[in-house]
RNA sequence: GCGCCUAUAGCUCAAUUGGAUAGAGCACUUGACUUCGGAUCAAGGGGUUGUGGGUUCAAAUCCUGCUAGGCGCGCCA
């Protein structure tokens, strides 16, 4: 990248100062190189000279011009001191030679070598297959989706995973109800279960699978019914969920279940040795686990009164489910989080709680299958478990990093101004499918992808059917669309050209576009290690700015044959880039539109 | 009550993670089509970055008080 390029030869000049006594002797610091915000100030602007004023003990113009003084840059770019920034300007003729090198690179532009290799995991999705997937879960498989993609690019070996939550109460639940509808739709009048799923997803598997097998269930006993059932229903649902996800562009690695983390013995055996290291609690008859990864010891605790409980707001709630608060009133271990109770799952050995699972399978993905990242994509409300599962990574000597939680916030979802309350047990979910069957599965990613993870924002329904082609994404597109056009149109119109003619630009419009191509491996490295996809929305909209302008001020079709040439290289290099992020991103990328 | 997140132009959001004069899109006003694709381009107005302090050569960004909003906090998942 020409950004590290240009690192080392700034610090290449600070040593060489440094020898010819320009600067005195001292260890250089971290520095970085940024892009200025008005692009007359140069490519990329180094600040290095402040942060070395009290170490070199000079005024900090004095410094940057020390470093400009030493700084060899040859015939790639020019160096200018002003308020001891040093800018530097990328020439004309290096510029124009990146272009041939983009070329040359073809559908590889962009990738780059951070990762080495190394395996990587994105795992995203992972909603609990208790019904089709909702827009709910888009935001959280495009950041997803887009990430791996990422990783990919940036030289890691990309597994995609979803987490098949095939195991706890909702399951126990879902089984209820996909066996009413089965038996409804069989003519057997079957109440739906308390608290089940409403939704008419649920009734069309239960329809179909009345349909596939007939009346045999019904003769069953009860209990075995309703778990086979479940079992079919999940896979069916699954399935569904899997035509979905394609629709959007997404395949998957693998399904992991979380049911296997428990048949395996691995849940059991990470029990063990978690009580061998002494971080698990027996209390109650219970065990706890540390949240701070700490020892816990016996008669540790604090006291959980009634009245905490009511400050804390719980015992107001109306849910019969709401804790007693008698049973309350006693000591817990401090920051202790349950794992195995008797009294939540009879047989624990199934399942014994959410978070005996997350234990199990962190380990799984960072130590059994070497994933390093292993990044996790959670909606908030899962944002309690994330100091949870560090800790546990921690105490079970995971290197910091290797494990990555994103936490995303919900969208809120609008129509015609109004918010629009989902759930899906109540059945009154809105499915992906329908969304893009009214907007198209590029406009929902983009839109997705256009915020930061951190943003809470209104989704309106109605609004982007109505006004889809205001969606950024066309624009985009249409500038790829434009690209394929001029080359088909030169390609069957003979347009007269020089292939030998060399390849260098002068107009400022050339100029500023090969500038916004060759940002697109800093991109991918941005991306990769920040994991903040909303970028690539900026960077293709202005890139395809820059094009636009292009097209506008620099004609082809007609230009002498050397010009000709030149722009159609140029024309190859944009398309390759927009086609690069629009493949990031997760979208088409139309020839025609 | 405690924890996490958010607050930037009329609206929706950026700001390459601490750099220079805070930028785009939408909306509004004005201009450009015998054209390689007008789903375009050019120009204009619009800001005390919620608010008070602090750290730093440098703060929208880091720390902190306050205000407003969202989410979470069960032997639920």
């Amino acid at each position: 990248m020409v950004r590290d390029q240009l690192k080392v030869l700034v610090i290449q000049a600070i040593q060489s100062a440094q020898a010819a006594g320009d600067l005195s002797p001292f260890e250089i610091p971290a520095f970085s190189l940024d892009h200025p915000r008005q692009t007359d100030m140069g490519d990329y602007a180094v600040s290095v000279a402040m942060q070395l004023a009290r170490i070199a003990r000079l005024p900090p113009p004095q410094i940057a011009q020390q470093i400009a003084k030493h700084l060899q840059l040859g015939e790639m770019a020019s160096a200018e001191v002003v308020n001891a920034f040093i800018n530097i300007r990328l020439s004309p003729a290096f510029l124009s030679t990146k272009v041939g090198d983009i070329l040359a690179r073809g559908e590889n532009w962009g990738n780059i070598d951070l990762g080495r290799g190394q395996k990587a995991q994105v795992e995203h999705g992972s909603a609990n297959p208790t019904g089709f997937a909702t827009i709910g879960t888009a935001r959280n498989v495009t950041v997803g989706d887009t990430l791996a993609n990422t990783l990919e690019a940036a030289g890691y070996a990309v597994h995609r995973e979803w987490y098949v939550n095939d195991a706890g109460t909702q399951i126990r639940v879902l089984g209820g109800s996909v066996f009413a509808r089965y038996a409804q739709a069989s003519g057997v009048d079957e109440p739906m279960p308390e608290k089940g799923y409403l939704g008419d997803d649920v009734a069309l598997i239960g329809k179909q699978i009345f349909e596939r097998e007939g009346e045999r269930y019904l003769h069953l006993p009860r209990e075995e019914a309703v778990r086979a059932i479940g079992r079919l229903g999940i896979d069916l649902i699954m399935e569904h969920i899997k035509v979905t996800l394609v629709r959007m562009g997404i395949r998957y690695d693998n399904f992991f279940s979380e049911k296997s983390l428990h048949t395996s013995g691995q849940a059991a055996a990470m029990l063990e040795g978690l009580s061998q290291k002494g971080l698990i609690l027996e209390y109650e008859g219970a065990s706890w686990f540390s949240e701070d990864g700490s020892p816990i010891r016996s008669g540790q605790g604090r006291k959980q009164t009634a009245e905490q409980y009511a400050a804390a707001g719980l015992a107001q709630s109306d849910d019969e489910d709401a804790p007693d608060i008698d049973d309350k009133g006693k000591t817990l271990p401090v920051q202790a989080v349950v794992m195995r109770s008797a009294k939540v799952v009879p047989n624990p050995d199934e399942r014994a709680t959410y978070f005996a699972s997350d234990i199990p399978y962190v380990w799984n993905k960072a130590v059994i299958r070497g994933f390093n990242p292993a990044v996790y994509v959670w909606g908030e409300d899962h944002q309690a478990d994330v100091p949870r599962v560090y800790a546990a990574a921690k105490a079970l000597g995971i290197p910091d990093g290797v494990v990555r939680i994103l936490v995303y916030r919900f969208i809120t979802l609008m129509r015609g101004g109004e918010e629009v309350r989902m759930g899906k047990r109540k059945g009154n979910a809105i499915w992906i499918d329908d969304v893009i069957d009214e907007m198209g599965a590029d406009a929902l990613r983009y839109v997705m992808l256009s915020r930061a993870i951190d943003t809470k924002f209104a989704f309106d329904l109605n609004v982007l059917k109505e006004h889809n082609d205001t969606n950024p994404v066309f624009y985009v597109q249409y500038g790829h669309a434009r690209t394929c056009s001029i080359e088909r149109k030169a390609e069957e119109e003979g347009w007269p050209m020089d292939r030998t003619a060399s390849l260098v630009y002068e107009h400022s419009s050339e100029l500023m576009l090969i500038r916004k191509i060759m940002l697109l491996p800093e991109m991918v490295e941005l991306i990769a290690q920040s994991l903040q996809p909303h970028h690539y929305t900026t960077y293709a909209r202005e890139l395809t700015q820059a094009f636009s302008k292009f097209y506008e001020d620099c004609r082809i079709k007609d230009s002498p044959p050397d010009i000709v040439y030149r722009r159609l290289q140029l024309v190859h290099a944009v398309r390759l880039t927009l086609a690069k992020v629009l493949r990031l991103m997760g979208m088409s990328t139309p020839q025609k539109m």
